[in-house]
DNA sequence: GAAGTGACCGGGG
DNA sequence: CCCCCGGCCACTT
């Protein structure tokens, strides 16, 4: 698997559960701000269970014709729809930066370089939580 | 390398 | 609101 692919695996890996982001976003993430649609290239591509794709949405929140059951998997995580596309005021996922590193490796006094992960835990869906 | 093909995006009409 | 267009990136012919 090429190194794009896996990136762009990693960042959809860390949509949480009841949100969504656009393809332009995930590329954003993976370092191409412009590449969203090398983003669906890979969207179409995949198969593995362990990458929630149907997280992935269009910038206005509508979805993939050819995604069949991305409604339902999206509805099932409680997303919220508006017609036809995604409540994005309420389901997208507002990121944030990564906390500033408890867990940086203290041994040597080498600053270690790793690669920002993206985390999960971060804009868990609220119910209750109002936008603007 | 040129040309075509997408699960894209933003702006303009 | 909708549609269309030009620009965009990675991949394949």
């Amino acid at each position: 698997m090429d190194p794009w692919t896996r990136t762009v695996y990693e960042v959809v890996r860390a949509i949480p559960k009841g949100r969504v982001a656009s393809y332009g976003l995930v590329a954003m993430l993976a370092g191409r701000a412009r590449a969203a649609r090398a983003v669906g290239n890979v969207m179409l591509e995949c198969r593995d269970p362990s990458v929630p794709c149907h997280r992935v949405v269009h910038a206005d929140g509508s979805l993939a014709p050819t995604f069949r059951d991305q409604r339902a998997r999206l509805r099932r995580e409680d997303v919220a729809f508006r017609g036809a596309r995604v409540d994005l005021e309420r389901a997208l996922w507002a990121v944030r930066l990564p906390r500033a590193d408890a867990r940086a490796d203290v041994r040597g006094r080498r600053a270690v370089r790793r690669r920002v992960r993206v985390s999960s835990s971060f804009d868990a869906p609220s119910s209750r939580r109002t936008i603007r």
